[in-house]
Parts: C-alpha cells; structure tokens; sequence
DNA sequence: TGCGCCCGTCACAAAATCGTCATAGTGTTT
DNA sequence: AAACACTATGACGATTTTGTGACGGGCGCA
C-alpha cells in the first residue's frame, strides 16, 4: 500500500539489510545489483523510490541517477543515494544530478526508514482532504467525521473509506470488485462477499438518521449512492 | 524579513561559508567563534535560530546547546548542529539535548538553506509564545505552565509540548507521524507507539479535572484535540 | 555519588474491527 | 410453483490496533 521501492546496490549483504528494513515498514522491495539490472526493473515497471549506490560496477549510481533524470518515464521518481563517504563535492554533484537525499553508510535500519518515508510524503501529491457534502451528509477527512443532518454518526476505519468512496462517486454503479480496488486497495485477495458485509455495517449506522436509504443494492451489478430510488 | 540566524563555530572559514550561503537565501546573519562570545549575541539580541557547531572550544557545542534549552529566554530558539561525525549515537544524544536538526560536514550550501528553510517553516507556528486557551484549557508557553479550570496542573516537558501542539491545532486528527513530527522533531527516529504512551501520560495528568475526554482516539488514524466528542 | 524525574521501549491486556461463513431472505427464471 | 441466483444478516474466531504498567537508562541536582 505505502510504495514500491528498488534497491541498487553490488553488496548482497546491503541489499538484504535494506530489504528487511522497508519491509517491516510495510513497503514492497526490489532489488538490483547493477544500472543495467535496475534499468529492466524500472521500464518494466516502475518503483515509487529509487535507493542507489553511490558505486556501482559498471555505470556508476551517479550516472545512472542522471540518466534516469534524463528519460521521461523515470524523471520524477524520487532518489535517495546511498554514499560510503560523503564529501561536499559529491553531494553538490549528487543533488545537482537530482538526488532527493542522502544517507551514508553505514546506516541504521530506522534512519533508513525515516528518510524514506520523508521524501515519499516531501514529494506526495497533495490530496486534497476536502468535505463531501452529498445528501444531508457531511464528511469531513480532516476532522474523520461524519454528519448525518447535525448528528455525529460513528464508523469504524473501513466504514468511512467506504462511505468516503460512494459519496464521492454518487450516482453510479460500483461493483464488488471496483469497491474492493478504491477502499481496500488494488491489490488486496479478499472474498467479494466481504463487501456486502460492510456494506450492511455502513448501513446500520446510518439507520440512525435514515440516510441507509441513500445506499443502494443493484443486482446483479454491485451497490450505487444516490438520492433517486 | 525571513530571520536572524547566529553561527557558532571556531572556523573563521566555515562561519564565512556559511554566512555567505545565508545571505544568498536572504538571511541576515551574525557569528560568533565559542559559547560565550555567542551567549553575549544571544542575550543582546535573541536570534531566530542558531547554528551550533558540535565542537567548540570550551564549552561544547552540545552543552551549550542544553544549556540554551534550559534558559528561559532561549529555550525555543530552534538549533541545528553541525556536526562532522554522522555517528549514530552522537545523534541521537544531540537531538535529545534539543538540537532540531543536525547537518554533518562537509556540507553544501543548498543543504544548509534547505535544512534551515525547514526547521524554520516546522517550528513557525510553534514559536508563538502566545498564550492558548480552549475547552476550559488555559496554557501559557512563556511560564511553562497549564490551568485546568484555575487547578495547576504539572506537566513534563514532552507532554507540555503535547498538549500545546493538540490545543493550537484543534479538531484534526493527527497520526502519530505528524505528532512525532511536530513535538519531537522531524529527525528523532522514534517509534510511533511512544506517542501512545505520552497521550497516555497526558490524559492521565488531565484526568484530574476530567479534561482527558477532549482527547481522542481515532482508530486507525490518530488523535484529535476536541470539545466534540 | 545517590536520588528523583522524565524519557523511550517493551510486553501483555483490553478493545475494536475485520473477514468469513452459515443461514435466512428476496427477487428471477422457467 | 419450484428451482435458482443473488443478497442480507447475525455470529464468531482471528487479527489489528490501542491502553497500560513496568523497566532501565540518562541527566540534573543535591
């Protein structure tokens, strides 16, 4: 869910510790030992964040950077260099070549970490947690409320991204799969039917002010939110 | 216009360098080569933030930098450190003394604007010494104390800073991040379930007069300062 | 140097939420 | 009307998340 990171790097042992570091932060990791491996990985399909060695055999992670800064398809995916030693000559040249970040070795797992997770949120997208307003409901992302005609209702964690996805998608036809992408994730295995369970608990709570009506079954397809019947 | 910076260090080279990159970035600037001839700075004239070199002659730039935190008149001044070990350890004691952050030389004047630009943007709305009141809640950052409803409560420091961070910033939910980032700094690389604990040490402070209830829990996401419930 | 305060981390307890299933219910088709 | 297909619902164990007390370490102070 959090992003997919690549990790180039000659040294087994290093790719290994880096590898285990992010995973239990909950990122997915490839790896590659040289440019030329973790070019394939990139066209193929590209990572979230690059974390590159400064020496590599072959191209040097210096000139791999640039070259990624060059191509289209890679210009924007953030890099963060791994350096033995760092001098002000390297790191000017380095965020000249459009590093991130630098982190030198040796490193702990949790500054690892740390750095990461600071150039991923440093370069997020700004999502735009704005109020939905959408038949006598309010829900506010900022504040994790919701209103139901001045009545605060209370939803469990996956009832509000539920609520949160219909109400910005009104009107239309969801169907199960589609659902299960936009609120538990694109790539999560779990049973269609799980939905519907949810879906039930969404509705139960928004008996209270009579807004359950708003969720509609259409079968055979999936649910819709809307005023019309 | 953007602040007032002091740079402390015994390297009449090192203090140019950096004035000069500040000036670029539009600061204006004062030096000083040790702690006392900073402290007279200091205290003629508090700056908006002080670039600590980690060795000084005399009195350490460590020790100098407790003793700033522990004075009233200078204890929300941020600091960064400059430091020429990128040891670990090193770190994570500065950071505890206080430091905001910590820049390892060789450095190169982009990083130093941009680690200044940050510290400063962070700690802004922190800064104000203004007194806050909400929710029957009256804290004053400039005696360090807090008034449940004319009862004195006693506070440690982090859960002063706690509090102040979740009164001046009602309503939200925060995740333990934003809190980590906010209270202890952007570079302490701390577990997020210490957050849990220091909410745990807050409430039980405020239970006294029963505000603990205007903290809450948001499962999944965070906490949220608020007279709601 | 001993004492007390505060801190960050841990382990376990408690609570909330989740995903699945079995079964009942509802609508559709033949 | 019966068979079928799909959905609603309550229950339940599993999992995740949070609450809480305890512990050891660092630091200031006497």
């Amino acid at each position: 869910m959090p992003g997919k990171i690549l990790v180039v790097d000659d040294e087994p042992a290093i790719r290994a510790l880096v590898q285990f570091a992010l995973k239990q932060a909950d990122y997915s990791c490839i790896e590659a030992a040289d440019a030329t491996e973790a070019q394939a990985l990139v066209t193929a399909d590209p990572p979230d964040l690059i974390l590159l060695d400064w020496m590599l055999p072959g191209l040097s992670g210096l000139d791999y950077a640039r070259r990624l800064r060059r191509e289209r398809l890679t210009q924007n995916i953030p890099i963060i260099m791994l350096t033995a030693r760092v001098d002000e000559e390297d790191k000017v040249r380095g965020l000249n070549t459009g590093a991130d970040d630098f982190i030198s070795k040796p490193f702990s797992p949790r500054e690892l970490v740390a750095r990461v997770k600071a150039v991923l949120r440093r370069l997020a997208p700004l999502t735009a947690d704005e109020i939905v307003v959408a038949e006598g409901l309010v829900l506010d992302p900022s504040t994790h409320r919701v209103l139901a005609h001045d009545e605060r209702l209370s939803l469990g964690p996956t009832e509000f991204r539920l609520l949160h996805f219909f109400m910005t998608h009104p009107e239309r036809v969801h169907s199960r799969e589609r659902v299960l992408d936009a609120v538990w994730g694109n790539n999560a295995y779990i049973d269609e039917r799980t939905v519907d369970v949810h879906i039930r608990r969404l509705r139960k709570a928004l008996m209270v002010t009579g807004h359950d009506r708003f969720i509609q079954t259409v079968r055979g397809v999936g649910y819709r939110f809307s005023g019309d019947t």
